[in-house]
DNA sequence: TTGAGTATGTGCAACTGTCCTACAAATTAT
DNA sequence: ATAATTTGTAGGACAGTTGCACATACTCAA
C-alpha cells in the first residue's frame, strides 16, 4: 500500500517552493503576480518564496518590459539557467551523447561521439561518456551541476535503478548509478532511465506532445522501445518495465523474436525486418534505412511493398496501444518517426479501422526530437529530482 | 499541465486527517501509537487528529485488549462503521444490486434484483435501483450516507462522469450522476464508474490482489471489460477509457466485432463465441455457461475444444497486457474467472510462452468477488471521495 | 506637470498546525 | 510497593501562510 506520510509545516514550504520553481522551469519566466494567480497563494507568500529561491540561487528577478498596463509592474522571475544545470548522458548502440541543460530547459552544451555499431563493452562506453562529461564540466565551471540523468537502451529496474537487461548492447546487469557516481566523482544524484521512457518524457514535456498528459511514445532504434505518459507521469509498472511495447504479440504467424515469443511488434516493425522485406542487407544500419526511404520515394516497388507491410503491422500494434491507453496522441520516434511521412497514408486508415470510435481521432505524430530525445528526457528526469524538493540538504550549499 | 496548487496551513491538517482516516479504513483498527509509527507524526499531533476525527463522528476510541507488554496501553482507533456508510449501486445487464458498506469496508446491507436479460430500459432500471436504495436507506436510518458509487457496464467519460456508451444495455448517453442525485433526493456526492474499472479496484483493495499496487483485471460478462491498477491507482487515460482491454486486436483472421474491427479480444473470448464454439445456443446466458463447464468436466470433446480455443486467445490477449503493464498479478473475474479452473492448464503455458522473461512469473488469479465485485469497487470509489478530504464542507454537519 | 486610478510589493500582527519538552497516567516486572 | 516502560496531555515554541494597511510604480487625463 502506498501511504502518504504525515505532513509538517515545512512540508508546505517545500511543496510551495517546488511548485513555483517547477512552474518557472516548465512554463518559462513569468511575473510574480502571474505566479500568484497560478498558485492561489498570496502576494506576501509569493514574495517570501521567490526571495528564498533567489537566495538559493535558482532564480533571478528582472525588471519587466513595459506592457502599457496601469499599476505597479511586477518583476519577472526567471530561471538562472547558466548557474544551474543538469547533465544528460545517453548511451546508444552506435553513439554516446552528453548534454548540459540549464534550468528552464535551455541547452548549454552538447557533445556526441559515434562509433561502429559492433558491440562495444560497458567499460569502454562508460569511459567515453565520462570523458565527454568532464570536457563539458570544464566549460560550465561555476554552475552547479544538480544531478545527472542517464538514458540506456535496456530495462531499468524501478526499485534500485539497476540496469537489468540490455539486449542490444549485451551488457550484464549493472548498477550504472553507482558506476557513474564513482567514475565521475559526482556526489549529486545520478538517475538512470530507459531510453524509450525518457524519449516519451522528452516529447511530452518539450517536444511535439508538449503539454499533453496522455501520450504513447514508440521509438524504433535497433529494437522497438515504448514509453507511456499517463496523467502526465511516466507509467512504470511493478519493476519499471511497463510500456515495453516492443514485445506485444501482433503477428501470430510471424517471425521468432529474440525474446522467445513469435511475432512481437519489434520483430515485425524493427529495422532488421524492414531491410529484409525490402531485400536489402539486414545489417546496413541507419544508412541503409535512409537509402530505403529514398528508394521508396523513387517508386521502387519492392521497397514500397516492404513499407506497406511495415505500415500494416505498425497499425495493428498501435491499435492495441491506442485502444488500451486512451491517449491524446501517439508519438513515433527514431526509425519509426523517420518512416512516418512515407507510410502515413497507409498507416492511418489501417489504424483507424481497428480503433474504437472514441479513439478514432487520436493523432499519430513524428517526434520533434531526433537523436537528442533521450538526452532531453534524461535531463528532465534529473530536473524532476531537483525540483521535487529544492531544499534537499545537498542543494543548500 | 497538471499543476499543484499552493498549500496553506489547513492543507496539512486535511492531508493528515485523510492519511489517518484512510489508514483506519484500509488497514483496519489500530492503536494510536501504531498510527504514530506509521505516519511519523508526533503523539501530540496524533492526539489532536484522532480527537478531531472522533468529533467528526468518523472513529471511536476503545480500550485496548491487554497484550502483556509494559507501558501505558494505547487506545484502539476504530472506524464507526454503523454510523458512516456509503452505498454502491451496480447496474448489470441481468440484475441490479445495491449495497451499504460501513467505514472500514464492512458490508451492512445488500439487495439484488434479477430480471430477464432482454434489454431493459434506462428508466426502469434506474427506478429499480432507486427502490432498492430507499429500502436499504430505511434500514440504516441514523447513519450518515456520505456518498454513492454507481457501477455501469459502459464507458464513463472522465471529465463529467457521463456514461457515453453502453453497448450491452443499449442506453443513450446519460448523466447518471445527476439522474441518481435527483431521483434519490441525495445531496451527497454520486460517483459513476465503469464496471470493470471498479472490479479492478475491488480486487486490488479488498480481493485476491489486496495490497498489490499493479494489477490487470479482466472481467467477462456479456462483453469483456478491463481495468488496470498502476501505482495503486486506476489507470484512466484521457477520457477515462484506458484499460478497455476488450478491444485489443488478437486474431487478425477473426470474427467481426461490434466495434467495427476484426478479432477483438472480446470477440474471441466473449460468452457468445464460447457457446458458439461449443455448438450451443449463443444466447443461453450464464446457465448455458455453467452447463458447458459441467460438460467439459465430463469430458465432452467438442466442449473441450471450445475451451482450448478460448484459452489460446485469452493467452494471446493476456500476453499483450502483461508485457505492457508489468503488474504484480492478473485477476480474472466474471465468466473468465469461472472458466479459469477449467482452462488454467492450457492457459498458463500458452501465456508464459509469449511473455518476456521478466514477466514470466506473473500469476493469473481468479477474482475473490463474484457478482459483488462492482459493488465493492463502487463503494471503494465512493469512500475515496470521502477519505480524500474528511473536512469537506458538506460533511461537517 | 500633476493628480487620480490601478496593480503590485512589503511589513507586521493574527492564525493554523505541528513539534518539543516536561509531566502525568497506565501498565508490567521485581 | 516500587521501578521501569510506554503512552497520553498540556502548553509554549516554531514554521508558514493569511490578511490588512501602506508604500510604490506605473498609466491616463486634465
Amino acid at each position: 500500500m502506498n501511504r502518504s506520510p504525515g505532513l509538517r509545516s515545512e512540508s508546505i514550504r517545500r511543496q510551495n517552493l517546488s511548485t513555483v520553481l517547477t512552474s518557472v522551469h516548465r512554463e518559462g519566466a513569468s511575473s510574480r503576480s502571474d505566479l500568484v494567480k497560478r498558485t492561489g497563494l498570496t502576494r506576501s507568500s509569493m514574495g517570501d518564496l521567490v526571495s528564498e529561491l533567489t537566495r538559493l540561487g535558482f532564480v533571478v528577478e528582472a525588471a519587466p518590459p513595459p506592457d502599457g498596463s496601469p499599476g505597479r509592474p511586477s518583476p519577472i522571475v526567471q530561471a538562472d539557467a547558466s548557474g544551474n544545470v543538469v547533465m544528460g548522458i545517453d548511451l546508444m548502440v552506435d553513439s554516446v551523447g552528453v548534454t548540459a541543460d540549464g534550468l528552464g530547459g535551455q541547452r548549454l552544451h552538447s557533445a556526441r561521439r559515434y562509433r561502429p555499431r559492433s558491440r562495444v563493452g560497458l567499460d569502454e562506453t562508460v569511459a567515453m561518456a565520462v570523458e565527454l562529461v568532464d570536457q563539458i564540466r570544464a566549460d560550465i565551471d561555476g554552475a552547479r551541476v544538480h544531478a545527472i540523468g542517464v538514458a540506456v537502451p535496456g530495462m531499468v529496474r524501478r526499485s534500485d535503478q539497476r540496469m537489468v537487461l540490455a539486449p542490444n548492447l549485451g551488457w550484464p546487469e549493472t548498477d550504472l548509478k553507482q558506476l557513474f557516481k564513482s567514475r565521475l566523482d559526482f556526489d549529486g544524484n545520478v538517475l538512470v532511465g530507459n531510453e524509450a521512457d525518457l524519449g516519451a518524457l522528452a516529447e511530452s514535456r518539450r517536444g511535439v506532445a508538449a503539454g499533453l498528459n496522455h501520450v504513447i511514445y514508440l521509438s524504433g532504434e535497433v529494437g522497438i522501445g515504448g514509453g507511456i505518459i499517463a496523467d502526465g507521469r511516466l507509467l512504470r509498472g511493478r519493476d519499471g518495465l511497463a510500456g515495453e511495447a516492443g514485445h506485444i504479440p501482433v503477428n501470430l504467424d510471424g517471425r521468432q523474436c529474440r525474446c522467445g515469443a513469435i511475432g512481437c511488434l519489434e520483430t515485425e516493425v524493427g529495422e532488421e525486418t524492414l531491410l529484409q522485406r525490402a531485400g536489402l542487407s539486414s545489417d546496413g544500419g541507419r544508412e541503409a534505412v535512409d537509402e530505403l526511404i529514398t528508394a521508396a520515394r523513387a517508386g521502387d516497388p519492392s521497397v514500397q511493398e516492404a513499407l506497406s507491410a511495415h505500415a500494416h503491422w505498425l497499425a495493428v500494434g498501435l491499435a492495441t496501444l491506442v485502444n488500451l491507453f486512451d491517449t491524446d496522441a501517439v508519438v513515433l520516434g527514431g526509425l519509426l518517426g523517420d518512416l512516418l511521412p512515407s507510410i502515413a497514408s497507409e498507416l492511418e486508415p489501417a489504424l483507424k479501422q481497428r480503433l474504437l470510435p472514441a479513439q478514432a481521432d487520436t493523432p499519430v505524430l513524428a517526434a520533434a526530437f531526433g537523436i537528442d530525445a533521450c538526452g532531453v528526457g534524461a535531463a528532465e528526469m534529473a530536473w524532476d529530482s531537483v525540483l521535487d524538493d529544492p531544499l534537499r540538504p545537498d542543494r543548500q550549499r
